[in-house]
RNA sequence: GGCCCCGUCGCCAAGUGGUAAGGCAGAGGUCUGCAAAAUCUCCAUCACCAGUUCGAAUCUGGUCGGGGCCUCCA
């Protein structure tokens, strides 16, 4: 089985092919440090965490580089407003990134460079492309010359002349032709800087990427992601920076995720209509954020909606409670049982647990089809639950499938960052939240909870069912085992 | 205006030529004192129209509807 993944270069999936056999570098755009992150950096982020982490399950060496892009325009700007230096600025949302990104349970890369970390690397690049008479100096600043890179806009596939006709000079800078963009700025009073050939200055948004990842990742590397919004003019200026400056292919593979939408519409700072992560965590476990994130395919726009989020925890949970059951009925069960036969009415559901990883690596190589290997994941639960039902007559054999399947589960789900918890501590978790909002406290349930279990006792079920009825007014489910009753937020 | 993407069951969502995964919701059965969970059964011909093909949700053309990029943006 070969991994295939759809290049935005070429507009087609793609038999994944490393330049170095059984090794991966990776580049992944990171954030623009001067604010909190939204969950549209969520998405992006799970996303290429997926991708690295699928990359090591399939046993790739996976050097994964993402960067801080921690000086620009608007860390400037922020800083300045708030009458702190640039620095502090972008250090405070380095934190606040690094706090998100770990709660969202993401793996962290091999490298996670800050551009003002080279600073010298960057000069150096510029001065290449200079020399290669790629790029021009005009007061202090730096441009790039558009027309000398035959191949810009290969990626975006657009047209140069339709381009130019849109394109804008803003008031101040001093650009040759208006589709040519800053490698280096001169710095204006007041803005951080760094000496450089043409004065004091710095880099321009796009040079740093290419600066980084050729100083960690080589001239020519294999995956490139990001959001579909940096594709143009971001990728391409890195192409035409990487390749005017190396004279060689930049990168194999071009990813991109899609937008989360609100309402059907794009969720972006400038629209102001965003959430983030921090706000989102508030009401829901992280795990239910990507989980809801990986139920659709990473290049499809997704909907962000508290519906959907609802509906992700309700699923999420579905994989807790089976695994809870398994936990449960495994540690009880006769470790001594005989061997024992197979019913034929467990053939099917035997089947599906044994198809399990098969079905989830040919999902997860068509272009990380995480949807689908979810989907997968949901079968190999109903075939659990169906097994998990012969509770009482689990023989030897049926004890290893079960511990096989819960072991494939979870192995595999750790491929998606999912099932990480402890499945009875999960569900204890869920089952507190919302409790403040119904207005009860644990003690009040349990309390009820006795005096229930002795009305069952004595078999006044009319007063056992009152109580009932109360609690779920209150969103409170009682849920009755032979171990006795414990109870859930419904 | 230019370029591009999308429109699949009430909702979410896979599926790029071979006869519609999965989840949620819903109906009925089993289990349960009653419930819950679980399980079983049922529940779509793929916006519309016209083509290509033995065969199309999947290809082509058109219509309608939604969205994105072209400026900072994951």
């Amino acid at each position: 089985m070969t991994l295939r993944v759809y290049n935005t270069m070429s507009g087609k999936k793609e038999e994944f092919q490393s330049l170095v056999p059984g090794k991966v570098g990776m580049y992944v755009c990171g954030v623009t440090v001067y604010d909190y992150c939204h969950i549209g950096h969520a998405r992006a982020n799970i996303v290429f965490d997926i991708v690295y982490r699928y990359l090591q399950y399939r046993n790739y060496d996976v050097t994964y580089v993402r960067n801080y892009t921690d000086v620009d325009d608007k860390i400037i700007a922020r800083a300045n407003e708030r009458g702190i230096t640039s620095q502090e600025l972008s250090e405070e949302f380095i934190r606040a990134f690094d706090e998100d990104m770990a709660a969202l349970g993401l793996r962290k890369p091999t490298h996670e460079p800050k551009a003002t970390e080279h600073i010298a690397q960057i000069i150096t690049l510029v001065e290449k492309l200079i020399d290669k008479g790629l790029a021009y100096e005009s007061a202090g600043d730096v441009y790039y010359i558009v027309d000398k890179f035959p191949s810009y806009l290969k990626l975006s596939k657009r047209n140069m002349e339709e381009m130019q006709a849109g394109a804008r000079i803003t008031p101040g800078e001093q650009k040759r032709n208006p589709m040519d963009f800053a490698l280096w700025k001169a710095a204006k009073p007041g803005e951080p800087s760094w000496a450089s050939p043409w004065g004091a200055g710095r880099p321009g948004w796009h040079i740093e990427c290419s600066a980084m990842s050729s100083t960690l990742l080589g001239t020519t590397f294999d995956i490139h992601g990001g959001g579909r919004d940096l594709i143009f003019p971001h990728h391409e200026n890195e192409i035409a920076q990487s390749e005017g400056a190396s004279g060689k292919l930049f990168v194999k593979y071009w990813l991109h995720n899609g937008f989360v939408n609100v309402n059907q519409e794009k969720m972006s700072k400038s629209l102001g209509n965003f959430f983030t992560i921090r706000d989102i965590l508030k009401s829901y476990d992280p795990e239910i954020v990507r989980f809801f994130i990986l139920t659709a395919h990473y290049r499809s726009p997704i909907d962000f909606s508290d519906q959907n989020l609802e509906e992700s925890r309700i699923g999420l949970s579905r994989f807790y409670e089976a695994l809870a059951q398994l936990d449960k009925v495994l540690a009880k069960a006769d470790t001594n049982a005989e061997q024992g036969g197979l019913s034929d009415a467990l053939a099917e559901p035997i089947e599906r647990l044994v198809q399990l990883e098969e079905r989830f690596r040919s999902a997860m190589d068509d272009d990380f089809n995480t949807a689908l290997a979810i989907g997968h994941m949901f079968d190999a639960v109903r075939a659990l639950n169906r097994i998990l039902a012969e509770e009482n007559n689990l023989n030897g054999q049926l004890q290893a499938i079960l511990g096989k399947g819960r072991d494939d589960l979870l192995r595999l789900g750790d491929v998606l960052g999912l099932f990480g918890s402890e499945p009875a501590a999960w569900l204890a978790r869920s089952a507190q939240e919302g409790l403040a909002d119904a207005g009860l406290s644990e003690a009040d349930i349990e309390t009820l909870i006795v005096e229930r279990r002795d009305a069952r006792a004595n078999r006044d079920f009319a007063r056992a069912d009152q109580i009932r009825d109360e609690l779920l007014a209150k969103g409170v489910l009682l849920l009755d085992s032979p171990e006795g009753t414990t109870w859930k937020m419904k």
